[in-house]
DNA sequence: GAGAGAATTCGAAGCGCTTCGATACCGTGC
DNA sequence: GCACGGTATCGAAGCGCTTCGAATTCTCTC
């Protein structure tokens, strides 16, 4: 492995003028420049990270936590994932993956200094990490929207403008009789802001139109959509708009309403919220909100970039639904 | 952030006494490790991974490739992961993340001393990684089995060993018209190993019993598999078991069955490839061989430390399969 | 009780890089 | 012709740790 000293003999320049060269933080001649860039690529020279690392106070890492725990949604995780990792690189820093859920592990990583900044994925309403995150010695973000975000830098889809879009898309085009089948009742129960801030999104928007809510709860499967929406038919004949927030079960509500008589859209208006590329896989595809993962993950290693050069006071960022129509939508019969 | 200075000084030592307590590379009395090991605790000390790596020439991190590309299986994808983060951590290790499907990226990584061995998932049969793997300064190991190992370390499930134990189980349970439901026609043609291992273990068995099996590629959605089913039924209605591997469509085919009149397993027995838990979620179970993402990817670290030990010659580990039954199989009616 | 040998611990060099102050060199203006 | 302000480059210190050889202390043995 070539070092710095190696650069700077092939060049004629000393240990520093390489440096300078690299970092670009003092000028240098263009003449020199160039022997130096010259010898940098005819060696394959790529600084040592450990060196830099303990030099600089700067290891070029952030650190991301990433949820394992079963039942949680792979495909959003990943795309949230390819996202930080996508953008990280851009500004030239690598990603550490941590997955033990554990306060210790993003001290351990501080304290190291293993990494410069840390993203959180998947944070809770009251979530265990935050006392830490807060203390940290450097610049932390979180994806999710904890129940206090006092001194935390957090981002998001703005779940409870999803909700609302979606209403009103069903509203505008005339329906009267809607209801949500959300996410499992587990999750509404015990963590997931997400799911919250959606449905009171949803119902708020009704309610400024008069209109009242059928909230179902629904298991992420096929099976549970299918399951749910049979009983959505026979409680609630009337209802003739549905907002799905519930990606697993998608599938399993429009082919159910397909076998019951009540095909998307003449027979139920449908409105999605979901990763990417569910809604064209259907067989009725469906107008979808989805949540941009990779644009939150991105954001989030913008935000922890923008921290270290300068600490800013707490802030969450909320990112515009976007609805992509797919012809689910049409007026009541 | 404590240094090691702080801790010796704090103990009474010197510096050096302190690296070895740590490393245990040299043998310290009892009371002074004593000694020492309260002063760490006292300041909470943590090594400075950059310092560590420069003067050690190890970084104690592993760089980790994952396939981001889309239409692959998140699900298995993330257990793997998992397996290799919670096994790096067990030898003290961290995981770096390379999304990029970029020969550079292990370069660079390597290069810049930035990982001691380099993991790397789903290679295809003619990968253009390899070479650049095969000339790594550092250990390197595959999941997946390329076409020629020479050199190589590699780690997956014995696909083949799945196929015949599959196919074994149908004809023990007294079937004679089997069909394999497997990858998509595009994964079969383009890279994909695995699909073809497998394909050629459930053949082969079959031949063992003087049996020929209907091939049909299966697009992996649930759509596909219920319009995959329905042609099976109607070109080869005599087909009693089915092999399945084909994770998204499994659900599909196991609910077309049930309206095809032909229910798992009194119409048609099934014994399936796919990843942990899936099986359970359908309507009827099914008998499943589940790949061992977590093990695999277990395996994988497993073999690259032994490799940061001593350098080995090229191996392939196939981890064998296991059939947890599910009652999916029955005899012929 | 002295010397040999083993068991511990210390000191210093060095890993490869960044960065600060200092030096060398240039053309200007008077 | 000389002091001056810039600009481009150099040298050396230091980041926090590991590791090797040397020094010290301890334990026996005779």
């Amino acid at each position: 492995m070539a070092t710095i000293g190696d650069v700077a003999r092939a060049a004629g320049v000393s240990l520093s003028t390489v440096s300078y060269v690299i970092s670009g933080k003092r000028p240098i001649s263009q003449p020199t420049r160039e022997r130096v860039e010259r010898a940098i690529r005819e060696l394959a020279f790529h600084p040592h990270a450990g060196a830099q690392a303990l030099a600089s106070a700067r290891s070029n890492v952030i650190a991301l936590m990433v949820p394992f725990r079963p039942g949680i949604n792979v495909a959003i995780i990943m795309e949230f994932v390819a996202g930080v990792v996508t953008a990280a690189r851009t500004f030239d820093h690598d990603v550490l993956l941590l997955t033990e859920e554990d306060v210790q592990e993003i001290d351990r990583v501080a304290a190291r200094s293993l990494a410069d900044a840390v993203i959180v994925m998947d944070v809770e309403s009251e979530d265990p990490r935050l006392p830490s995150l807060r203390a940290l010695d450097r610049p932390a973000v979180l994806i999710g929207v904890p129940e206090d975000t006092s001194g935390l830098a957090c981002v998001d889809l703005d779940f409870a403008a999803a909700g609302r879009l979606a209403t009103r898309t069903l509203i505008d085009a005339g329906h009267t009789h809607i209801a949500l089948i959300g996410a499992s009742r587990e999750r509404f129960a015990r963590r997931a802001n997400y799911a919250v801030r959606m449905r009171d999104g949803v119902v708020e928007q009704a309610a400024r139109s008069g209109l009242e809510v059928h909230v179902l709860p629904c298991d992420p499967t096929y099976a549970g959509g299918s399951d749910v929406l049979a009983r959505l038919l026979t409680d609630h004949p009337d209802v003739t708009g549905l907002v799905v927030h519930n990606e697993a079960a998608l599938a399993g509500i429009v082919d159910a309403l397909d076998r019951a008589g009540r095909p998307v859209p003449s027979g139920m208006s449908v409105v999605a919220i979901n990763v990417a590329n569910i809604a064209e896989g259907l067989r009725r595809p469906v107008d979808s909100i989805t949540v941009p993962g990779h644009d939150i993950g991105r954001i989030a290693v913008q935000m922890a970039m923008a921290r270290l050069e300068q600490d800013g006071p707490g802030e969450t960022r909320l990112v515009a639904p976007t609805l992509t129509p797919h012809g689910s939508v049409a007026p009541p019969a």
